[in-house]
DNA sequence: TGCACTCGATAGTATTACTATCAAACGTAT
DNA sequence: ATACGTTTGATAGTAATACTATCGAGTGCA
């Protein structure tokens, strides 16, 4: 495929655009790899200077500090996610269909071998997408949040769970809880991921085979939720 | 109530056990007030030390680290629950009224006004529970989760959830995703809790009312799983 | 009286998380 | 060719953090 679909990011996530550099796009790409090998605890601006083979104050040009670091890449993930959202559900007819593609989509299931061909323009997706398992929740879990959210900092985050909840209520209009079933889905997508990989006893699913059992969870919890009839009060 | 049920605690969480001295029961009790109100990431040994009048070094003497004190006091958060959901299922005879129970549980609905009367033996629960709303995942959440697992860090939360699965099974013996819904029953208990508070656009509910919405989704949730049929492979 | 133990107090180190400044390199407009 | 603006590299420096080590006073107990 030739074309390349530029994600643009809220200004608030950087102090300078790291897509309009050489440098912007080694401190993103470089990062991930940083953050994917160390962590984000251990990870410190003077590595990834040192490995991008710049200066700490380069890169301080960029971004303010490696909290908002984190902050962008799990915002272009979210980005990226709702684009490919958007393109996967295109055309489809049912509902039902569109929330089974959703489904394999958080779990990043249909992924093509060939890096150029997801519109990820030389960022490493696994990668990210195992970062983001492990580390977007700091993204947002801090005592600043409200600030952070106020600068829409978590917009992408929202954005993607809106259009899920939006595809819940085409499915099943008088489901009163889609946002909240949207979040969870997708949350659950990654911390049932993450416990499958780091702490077994938390989950149902075996690592090692690749039998779709975590699929299969998020979808009999997803359908059983739409199809039970909720109570009104009296 | 005259009973003090003391929580025994995993070697592995602290160097010298906290509630073996006064100044132990300071840390945890005056950490836990810090971290309530700076966040995990703005506190420090140093604030603490000053708070409690004492000197760094001698917290040191009992926690290795920052992290260490988080997981000390998420640990403890995970057994006071476990004690309670043992005690408030006790005499149940039907499994669903035991998940009901379970829900307003990690919700703390029912906690008393009395402080003394919830067996926290001077710890202030609202707090800690806001404590591990926001901070528990980052508990676990790290680059080194084998090895603190490997040293039983996590497991006050593994059995937490593994005596829920049981209910869970109890009340649906064919459920095949016990341990999966456990996890995520507890996880989003806190997640749609902080984004009620934070980010409510993520969730169907008001923080400002009381009227219990949350606690309707995780009851909608649990038992919408628990009576759909799983369609089994050919 | 002596011993073990805890804690307070002081000191010191390495690393982290920045900020400031200046000059070289580069492309562009004139 | 030159002047200009922008980016980066290079160096320096500060304040805070995350520890570790040592010593001595106080306390309780044998």
């Amino acid at each position: 495929m030739e074309y390349t679909v530029h994600v643009r990011m809220n200004e608030h996530l950087f102090l300078r655009d790291p897509e309009s550099s050489e440098l912007g796009r080694k401190i993103v790409r470089q990062g991930i790899a940083l953050f994917g090998e160390l962590g984000f605890e251990d990870a410190t601006f003077r590595k990834l200077a040192d490995r991008i083979g710049t200066k700490e104050a380069s890169i301080y040009r960029y971004f303010e500090n490696k909290h908002r670091l984190l902050v962008y890449l799990v915002a272009w993930y979210w980005r990226w996610a709702e684009y490919q959202l958007i393109f996967q559900t295109n055309n489809l007819k049912e509902p039902h269909e569109k929330l089974e593609r959703i489904l394999r989509l958080l779990l990043l299931k249909d992924l093509s071998d060939a890096p150029e061909s997801n519109g990820a323009d030389g960022i490493d997706l696994k990668m990210l997408h195992s970062i983001v398992i492990r580390e977007a929740s700091k993204a947002y879990l801090t005592h600043h949040v409200t600030e952070d959210n106020r600068q829409q900092l978590f917009k992408p985050y929202k954005d993607l769970c809106g259009r899920i909840a939006d595809i819940i209520l085409e499915q099943q209009p008088d489901y009163p809880f889609a946002r909240s079933l949207a979040s969870t889905l997708v949350e659950m997508a990654h911390y049932q991921t993450f416990f499958m990989q780091h702490l077994p006893s938390l989950t149902d699913f075996k690592a090692a085979t690749n039998d779709d059992q975590l699929l299969e969870f998020l979808r009999h919890l997803l359908f059983a939720s739409l199809e039970k009839p909720v109570l009104e009060q009296a």
